[in-house]
DNA sequence: CAAAAATAATGAGTCAAACTCAATTTCTAG
DNA sequence: CTAGAAATTGAGTTTGACTCATTATTTTTG
């Protein structure tokens, strides 16, 4: 019996020299993220990394050149996911406008789950200069906004003449600080009302309403909810009333 | 003839001791300024800013604890002068908006201009911990938004029911990610657009408009902006009879 | 199959730079 | 003038990223 034929019957063990290689790669990636998520940047150590992959600090040089490096590995691999990830939240809504707000609010939840990871971005996304520059990967993500913004452009759901890029400052611009504001103050305020905001904003900028569709039918029904809204008001105000005469 | 006379004669020199000592914490922090100007966070060392402001480095942390610590008094700094010029640049306009469109004209330039201390301010705003915070010097600045958003609410420019922390945060969070784009691709685009394109999605989400002006030109939409002012008055009372309450 | 060549892994050692602290200098108050 | 307080000094410590000569493993070759 070689060592080959045990090799082969355990089950998701490297069967070539290449794979387990491969392997080790991904256990030094994934010892990384598990420093990083503990200890932060500054506090995440190359000989803690090499410890919890079972390699030495030198064999953690072979695979990332520096430490910016391996984090900027491990940032790279968030944003990819969170591309994934944020396709699939856009996938149910049809007309741009929703897609939009699915994609808000995904990505200030992302955002709020792992700011750490959004704020390195930009401070260890240039590389090796005084310029500001982006990974592939955080491109890649930007991309899924400007595809919808595009296509919703073409079907006529969007202004053709908005700039592109300063919708998606604005998008990503105020999703990132708002992110930041609800970490900071605690759960007590809603993401929600964030994304409603935002698209109000949006709408307002940018949307084309078609006269038939819009003006005519969403606007009555706009004009009795707030009517309804009105009323609700003003009872309260009844309530209050009464009970400051009480 | 004395030593003091000699001394007296001289323009700006230190009197007393203890003006000296003052006069060497702002030679270090203007030492840190030039080093940081050159060469970054990263790039700025101890011993340069040691050596530029003639003293041994021990005395540099005789005034400032840590690298991090004096950065962030420089970063401090900025933002106090900041406040100070942006407070000059929205003297001129009376209403809300044109002041908001004022500081965010200022804004934007500032970011251009110094996006070196913008990016360190939240890296370094948090204080041993993990939690994000921000210097006093940065809440000052944005207290100004805060007022002039405030005063228009009570002016009835701008929506009482408006939440200001989102509107704070779609102000200078898309602001910031303009500033970046326009840094990143060249002189080709200009802030008046980010600036305008800002404005538009404010007032749009937040303009009370007199029903004089607009409010007849466009039919059903007046009919709603209407609607959405008496909303916002009816809040406004709401929240007087509360107060009359509590 | 064995020897040679290529590739990968190791960890003790180097080095740069933030930070410390005992000794020294400078100033002030009495 | 002097004692003591306050400020300054810079040589030395520490820390942690990074290197590289050596060793181990795998593949290739004859």
């Amino acid at each position: 019996m070689t060592v080959k034929k045990i090799v082969k019957l355990q089950a998701n063990k490297p069967r070539t020299y290449a794979q387990k290689v491969a392997g080790k790669e991904a256990n030094i990636l994934s010892a990384a993220k598990q420093a990083f998520a503990e200890n932060g940047y500054n506090g995440l150590r190359m000989s803690d990394v090499a410890r919890r992959a079972s390699v030495a600090e030198g064999t953690v040089y072979s695979y990332f050149a520096s430490k910016d490096d391996l984090i900027r590995a491990l940032i790279g691999a968030f944003w990819a996911q969170l591309t994934c990830d944020a396709r699939d939240a856009i996938e149910g809504p049809t007309d741009s406008f929703s897609k939009l707000r699915a994609l808000a609010r995904f990505h200030i939840n992302s955002l709020i789950a792992r700011y750490d990871y959004a704020e390195l971005t930009i401070t260890l996304g240039r590389q090796t200069g005084s310029a500001i520059s982006f990974t592939n990967e955080v491109r890649a993500f930007v991309r899924i906004f400007d595809e919808i913004f595009r296509s919703g452009q073409d079907r006529g759901e969007i202004a053709a003449n908005a700039e592109i890029w300063i919708a998606r400052d604005l998008f990503y611009g105020s999703l990132e600080y708002s992110a930041r504001t609800l970490i900071l103050r605690g759960g007590d305020m809603s993401t929600d009302a964030v994304v409603k905001n935002l698209m109000a904003c949006m709408r307002a900028a940018y949307a084309l309403e078609s006269p038939t569709s819009r003006g005519s039918l969403q606007g009555e029904r706009g004009l009795i909810r707030r009517q309804e809204m009105l009323t609700d008001k003003l009872e309260v105000i009844c309530e209050k009333l009464a009970s400051v005469q009480g």
